[in-house]
DNA sequence: CCTACGGTAGAGACCGGTTGCTATCCGCGC
DNA sequence: GCGCGGATAGCAACCGGTCTCTACCGTAGG
């Protein structure tokens, strides 16, 4: 007979309940209530006749110990853990934000916890933590962000969604194109192309022919659908953009910031920006604004993503409103109620163009507020 | 013998290792690499000789079957499940949104998970959250945010440091005021008062006498402490500031546009506003702005917080810098290695005005970019 | 040639809650 | 008075890893 084998316990079978330096358990509580750990378990589970009085009894027990749960223990039985893990790049971002609190309401709203994961800015990240989450046995896993469109990649994640159905879990992708017919995924996404389209169709309605997009990021998804509906845009009118003026970056106000100034100087000839997202944006307005020129009248600005900022910037911004929140709810819906979108599991919602201050034509029609364009009003 | 007891497993003693339909096991890689499951489970581990040729066979077969160990029954025998929570009010909220990553990166680092709950906005579901957590068995539960000044609310947090200490765990207040002494609750606090002190001697000394504060939020610690600051700045030079413009009201940018409307209208005298935090300041700056008074000139406007809108609004706007980051990986940091802080287990980080031209007063010292009074240069 | 010992691998008991089956107690009807 | 059935409670076997103790192997020393 050894002495001290775990911790502090097990000195002789637990011969005290819980009184200090470790949780009380089911068999804690039985005891207590001089009961059997399966009346207590079926106490806690509800479903299962107990008398009144000895569902009294336990539940006295339990709250006279502090009793709670042991989370691990009941996944380890039964099926699920009824968590929900959200991974992401940065939670920083107000766009990924908002996406996160529609995944966070809607796990809530489902009893569903939420597990953050961030890959600090680095994509290939994912793999690991998507192998994490495997380990957690998370009822989905929602990874929000564009796609790295490389084979290698594009295997692996394949790999994954395989792996998590086989363990009875999801894969959602959220903004992200599918991974292919026959993949056990669930795709949520918005018209990225489509909001790029109208946004560039306003921009050339306005009379500018030479626009800048700032923030090409070559090999990410998300990008390659935004030029892709800026150039639709032009082609529709028998117009192409011009190589010179798609400049390639990251997402963020410093990028933005820095490539407008240069762009200022450069001497390339443009009357607008289109910024590849709002936070790119922000920092493009800083620099127009510092260099002197004036916003909408020399230097048309639009963004993407209509995060918050959007409309505390001066001149406020035009941007394409993404349905953030809904993305990231409508991935738990369907991640947990698969039985709902049984026909591919691919949902794309609508975005539209917001109309604001930083693309206004100087005329009457000049009004307060905002006004929306090819869509709904939004703010 | 019965049959289909549960799920779609246990027909008979799994035949098959993991085909389809469910996750593998130790015992189902022990089998196909012709050894016991102690054997694999010490190959996982990595802390006990293995012999060369078991351990290639071993993970041989972890690949064939694609395996992965499950995280719940590990945290069971274990001590720990390596996973931090973290509770606040809402995400999109950038001050928060910058702590949680503090918190998430240094997790990250220490190789712990991330639980992220919130409690939509009802300060009172922390109650419930953090009852979920101890369930969840985390190392370390950290709240964020104001907390309620108020006694049974008080005493419950009090009862969860205690019952979170018995099971191993940690309590993290950040951002809010320890319980009192001898409870057991890791506080990684900021200089709030002081933060409010200096911002509003910066005002006074630019000659406002009165000064509106927007955003008085009762019972609210944060609401009380940056208040206190706010008076001691005025006593200081024998003033005190008129209650009539003290306004009470929630943090975010609808009631700092709503609040600043009926105050511009209400004929009430005053030269400066501060707001409450960088979200109320925002809609501040809007309504000033629309009823056509200039910033800084006739109206100052300050914030508190320094989240990144407020070098994005125009004017760019004065605040409180808050190391929003630095927050949240002293949390995670102090709760895992409880003995780097061994006295009382409470940090207190500084804060520090970022002067902007919200504030900034006419005359030939306006220069171009930020400038920083009492405290270090940050933006 | 036998024993002792370092190096490895296996058996089995946990961790804490759930759950199918069984045992018991009660009242009631025949 | 005895048997039966409904309502409850208990037993024990899981869930999937980890860990301790023990058994076994080969080899080196006596």
């Amino acid at each position: 007979m050894n002495d001290m084998t775990k911790g502090s316990r097990a000195v002789a079978k637990r011969t005290q309940p819980a009184l200090n330096g470790d949780a009380s358990t089911v068999r804690d509580v039985a005891a207590r209530a001089g009961v059997s750990a399966s009346t207590v378990s079926r106490v806690l589970g509800g479903t299962y006749p107990v008398a009144t009085a000895t569902r009294a009894k336990v539940l006295k027990a339990m709250r006279e110990l502090d009793y709670v749960v042991n989370a691990h223990a009941r996944a380890l039985g039964g099926a699920t853990n009824n968590t929900v893990a959200f991974v992401v790049d940065d939670v920083t971002g107000p766009f990924y934000a908002h996406i996160a609190r529609g995944v966070e309401e809607q796990a809530s709203a489902e009893g569903r916890l939420c597990m953050l994961c961030t890959t600090h800015g680095d994509p290939r990240r994912i793999l690991a933590v998507v192998e994490t989450m495997r380990e957690q046995r998370a009822d989905a896993v929602i990874v929000v962000g564009g796609a790295l469109q490389d084979k290698a990649y594009h295997d692996r994640m394949t790999h994954f969604a395989h792996a998590l159905d086989r363990a009875g879990s999801r894969l959602v992708l959220v903004g992200r194109p599918p991974l292919g017919p026959g993949v056990p995924a669930t795709v949520v996404d918005y018209d990225n192309e489509g909001g790029a389209f109208a946004l560039t169709g306003h921009l050339l309605s306005g009379g500018h022919r030479r626009i800048a997009y700032l923030g090409r990021v070559p090999g990410l998804s998300t990008s390659a659908q935004r030029i892709a509906g800026f150039t639709r845009a032009h082609e529709l009118l028998g117009l192409a953009p011009d190589p010179e003026l798609i400049l390639d970056g990251v997402f963020s106000r410093s990028y933005g910031y820095q490539a407008a100034r240069e762009l200022l100087t450069s001497g390339k000839e443009f009357t607008a920006i289109f910024a590849a997202t709002d936070m790119i944006a922000t920092g493009v307005i800083q620099a127009v604004r510092e260099a002197g020129r004036r916003i909408p009248q020399d230097i048309a600005v639009a963004g993407y993503d209509d995060i918050p900022v959007a409309r505390d910037v001066h001149p406020t911004l035009t941007t394409v409103h993404v349905p953030q929140e809904e993305l990231g709810r409508a991935a738990v819906r369907l991640a947990l109620h698969r039985d709902e979108l049984p026909d591919g599991q691919h949902l794309v919602l609508g975005t539209h163009v917001v109309l604001r201050e930083s693309t206004r034509r100087p005329g009457p029609s000049s009004r307060g507020a905002d006004f929306v364009a090819l869509g709904p009003v939004d703010s």
